[in-house]
DNA sequence: GATGAATGAGATTTCATTCAT
DNA sequence: GATGAATGAAATCTCATTCAT
């Protein structure tokens, strides 16, 4: 299971192999159960070496969570095109959100679980993350609402707890389609377009969101099948 | 700090004591870094004493984890009245919901952010308490679909997908609203069910959710203000 | 070697088992060559058993040299009779001194090379003691300043330095005694009475300084017998 | 921090880089807690060049011991002429001695600090150099005794402990003359040649030990201007 | 000649847990 | 019923030392 040894490595490599293992190690097992006997094994080098390279568990542990919140929310960013519209723009964005999720569990463990969960310098860390996609969430909501020609705009209080709310059934949603085996990010994505763009309220009515055509015509989100198919 | 010694309580007292003294140390260290000598200092007794009553620090984890759920399933389950109309009955079991885990931040933390961060004794033990949630959401959802006269109904694995974003959504804002200092349950719920009720798409449109009138008219939700005054 | 092993005692004797173990062990190995180990097994106790009753190495020699240093001072002041004239004050406090020190090598020891070398939260604890045997030093010269009737007394600064260089002798002497297998504490002290009393000069001439006769005329200082017989 | 990193160096060059920052840092921070990371640092060089040199942490020290050491008796050496009077020849090596301790606090804390504290190959070597300066203190002292026409002269033991005092004196100064700030190496020789050649028995008479007059007349020792000044 | 890469061994400290009274 | 006394096991971290280039 561990890396094969293969001594004397360029330091860049050494600590990329080092972080992978951390990452594996503290998503399956937690930060406070995973230890860093555990994690040098893994990456398959003496665990003085891991401290020479990375100072602390505590250090490490940041490290972890700060590549991969740089490697969601770039997921995210390179998912999505400006210029679109807002709906087409959050759609590509889940989409990415929850394809980055569903490849990278356990860096996904790491950021919603064991950061969160393990006090201070870590939760901030993680909280920086998450500003970021409840803002360009935010922004999002914003370029809809001036798109409907809504003047004045919503309060931003309310965007704001708006916001939170699809960020939050948003991570909910990954780990539901990570614990669900046959759940794919395509559906993830179009169960969650249909429930924060439509509501329930138009769902009940039939009147679900449907995908704009575009780039990926190939397969249409799940919902859309059994609500009839309207036009957006 | 711990509370006065007084020797010779009932052993459901005692137990309480320290269930309680266990759900605060949990809540606020996290479950590794809590110690059985905090919990016992915490709660005036000796630590062989909890040993006895609750056996090990595993089992005590559990019996806070299954109070705690009990006390959050049972509080939103008090606070809807069968026969109403389905969103009624979820608004009326939001306000519940944020009401509870305001009032219990410590068991909040528990449920939410230990139990599922610790592995599998635990895990297994909250992912019962938010089925029920989920399972209660869905059955909403049907009755609205019914009251909708829409027949058939959604698929079933569509609809779980939604209650899960819900139950997220919900999650989510509970931990907003514990941070931010100004909202209160029912401007919490009245988020979510704007949010969640009429979507985003509506809200864009000036159409959002209004909450019924009933025997809480004191305070309209945030969001109606800043829309009109459709009707339900 | 380690003391018998009997498990359950009250905590005060557990504690200066410990005690005894970690000055000896202190004083043969040094702070920082001897382990919590090695201190545990000498006591006769588990490790965590140390940590639980003294906190942390650091704590633990702190102790030891709060202990020690006030055994010693204690051992002084007990030696000497106030009222008495200057030179017989420092002949008793100089032979209680040297008792003291050859009865308690290992506690010598951790005062005056251990405590010393190992920074500061020590140095500190063991220059106050210091202090104070330079303190009753430098009362002896001035009480003998007025036995002289001198007046003006000597400059204080000038005092200080005779104070620092007798304590420094005799600091050093204690070595010296405990390393030679056939110096008594007597002989030490006869020796440091005659070089700082009378000094080398007069010793030269052939006029020590020679012990006053009183309660222990059992045996004269060793100088005494080689530099003639002067009557003081 | 280090040196300016410069490659191709003579080796005794090196060497003497490293020995200054071993003398540096043991002096400091104490032998154990020095790190060799922290000395090949400060003396600019990598850690393996350290060990190519000077073999082993062990030995680095002893080297430092040895020539630290060497550098003390010879300057008291230097300091000395032989054929002056006794107390002449002791007052110019207790000058000699002072200042150099003062211009070399690191080197001297080595010595009589960290090289006794710390055992068996250390302590021996330290303890060489003191039996040399023993050795000629003693040997003043039989000078002195010859000039005095004591015939015979004091038996051997009992110069050996005067001796031990009187370098123990000297050593106990030193540090004092370091830790006070206005304390000049002049005034340090000057006092402790009062006490050890006086004796406090004539200095409570008022009469202490003058310095000869020679080539340092710039400043009267401190305890003369109390004293009178009579010739000696 | 010089060094970046790497580690074996051991240090302090913590904690859940159990006896014996 | 209740507790003071005690420990086995394991965690994080440091450091002198050596290869391989």
């Amino acid at each position: 299971m561990g890396a094969v040894k293969s001594k004397r490595m360029p330091r860049a490599v050494r600590e990329r192999q080092m972080l992978d293992a951390a990452v594996r190690t503290f998503g399956q097992r937690g930060y406070r159960t995973a230890s860093m006997d555990e994690i040098a094994e893994l990456a398959g080098v003496s665990k003085p070496l891991v401290y020479l390279y990375l100072n602390s568990k505590e250090s490490l542990f940041t490290a972890c969570i700060r590549r991969e919140a740089k490697a969601l929310t770039e997921a995210v960013r390179a998912g999505v095109r400006a210029g679109l519209p807002a709906d087409r723009q959050l759609w590509d964005g889940l989409q990415a959100f929850f394809t980055h999720t569903a490849e990278n569990p356990d860096g996904w463990a790491v950021l919603h679980l064991q950061a969160r969960t393990h006090g201070e310098p870590f939760a901030a860390e993680v909280a920086a993350m998450r500003e970021e996609l409840v803002a360009f969430v935010t922004e999002l909501i914003a370029v809809a609402a001036r798109e409907a020609h809504r003047d004045p705009s919503l309060a931003e209080g309310e965007v704001a707890g708006l916001a939170e709310a699809l960020v939050g059934a948003a991570e909910s949603l990954a780990d539901w389609a990570n614990a669900a085996p046959g759940v794919t990010a395509r559906q993830a994505a179009a169960t969650l377009m249909n429930f924060a763009w439509a509501g329930l309220g138009n769902l009940m009515d039939g009147r679900p969101w449907s995908p704009p055509s575009g780039t990926d015509v190939l397969a249409a989100p799940a919902l859309t099948s059994a609500a009839g198919a309207p036009p957006r």
